[in-house]
DNA sequence: GCCGAGAATTGAACGTGTTCAAGTCCCAGG
DNA sequence: CCTGGGACTTGAACACGTTCAATTCTCGGC
């Protein structure tokens, strides 16, 4: 995407970002227009696309900017809980909290989401290494959990929280609440419905619900561009 | 947004809607042009605009097409048809039958679906008409079950269903396989799963959680701009 | 038949994201 | 010190969605 081989691209590049990040924050995404990134980082029009291919591409990047920050602000809830329940609620009040600075913001680039062709499709391709990290932080979160989780369960949670998560983000950006105090319920609310409901899904009852379940993430994942 | 005073407008701004429809379906939406819009409706570019605030709202009007559709599509399944699985079922594959001659087409526009301000957005003000419309589809698919519900689980399952074909229309645009039969196959587990998880809320093992997820979706709702 | 008010229509002009051919800079190799 | 090539930089140009002041059309009331 843009591989700055010099040391004075690469701080071309970070200048170009931190510009975006900034305007973004102030201006909104929409607001910004990539000659007003240009100017504020010093560079002609043209050079922005030099290192990145297009606006959407800065998105990614601050996705990934936000997703650092994102697992720093889970170590401490990870390291502490044990309770599968508080862990989820954790990761999540962390990554609405991260991602607080963008919310008036988050619409417009967030809306791409589902566009198959954009980069910024969370399914796609071009944020494959992202989405990865993103399971990865949910295996964690699973696996450092005290749970009793049968294997084939814990194989497939992490996937499907991260689709909780993206849930969660989608309910956050429609927000109005002061405080995003219903965002904050929806995922207590959740986190605990989420954990009852594994638990449930080992009574005989469920058994049968709980196989079809997994058959079908299963079909459904192994088609995905994913590893 | 549109709303012809004379029998000439009102021809106007049909044949504009119906050269979008044509070039949509055919080039997608962002190949077509406005400009290519105006010139085979045989209208002036700033016409186009009387008719439609935007190229979006262009797409508004093609929701409410599809819809139209889906609602005649559905028809004769809810006539016949009394489990609400089958109900479910048959509903959800009128749906994506309806929309598959804009399969190509749809991420664009359904894209700008999770910004806030869009009038694509599916939560917001200039979509509230068809939101209720379609919500009240699934209350027609509930009603005429002989499905046995608590009224309060009754009373806010249109909702939730609502919410779960929006979840279906999403994997649907991502889905590549051929002839979409993972599409028809999610609907088909779903459904089933659904209306099972439906039937088990009446266990007192899972009284408390029905509780609590039922007022969280009444203090969700409460708040929207729906009716 | 004429008038006028409102509907309908026009196309030039604006600002945007993006492209690209041309230019400048840097530095390793001679 | 020169030179060549590749990284980097530039700004004009393009096509697009959108706006708007100006113009034309339509038709009911006199």
């Amino acid at each position: 995407m843009a591989a700055p081989a010099t040391s004075k691209g690469e701080a071309t590049r970070a200048a170009i970002f931190g510009a975006a990040l900034e305007l973004f924050r102030t201006h909104g995404y929409e607001a910004t227009t990539m000659r007003a990134i240009a100017e504020r980082a010093g560079v002609s029009l043209g050079s922005s696309y030099h290192y990145f291919p297009s606006k959407e591409h800065l998105i990614l990047a601050l996705y990934h900017h936000l997703h650092v920050l994102h697992r720093e602000a889970c170590a401490p809830v990870l390291a502490r809980e044990r309770s599968l329940a508080a862990r989820l609620r954790g990761v999540l009040r962390a990554i609405v909290m991260t991602c607080e600075p963008f919310h008036e913001v988050s619409g417009s680039p967030f809306s791409t989401v589902a566009d198959p062709r954009s980069p910024l499709n969370p399914f796609g391709a071009e944020s494959a290494a992202m989405r990865r990290e993103v399971i990865g932080l949910y295996a964690e979160v699973v696996r450092g959990s005290d749970a009793k989780l049968p294997a084939e369960v814990a194989a497939e949670l992490p996937r499907l929280l991260w689709l909780y998560q993206m849930g969660v983000l989608y309910f956050w950006i429609m927000d109005a609440s002061p405080g995003r105090l219903q965002t904050l319920e929806l995922i207590d609310e959740t986190a605990d419905l989420i954990v009852r409901l594994v638990g449930l899904a080992n009574l005989p009852l469920l058994r049968q619900s709980r196989r079809r379940a997994l058959a079908l993430v299963r079909a459904i994942a192994g088609n995905a561009p994913d590893n």
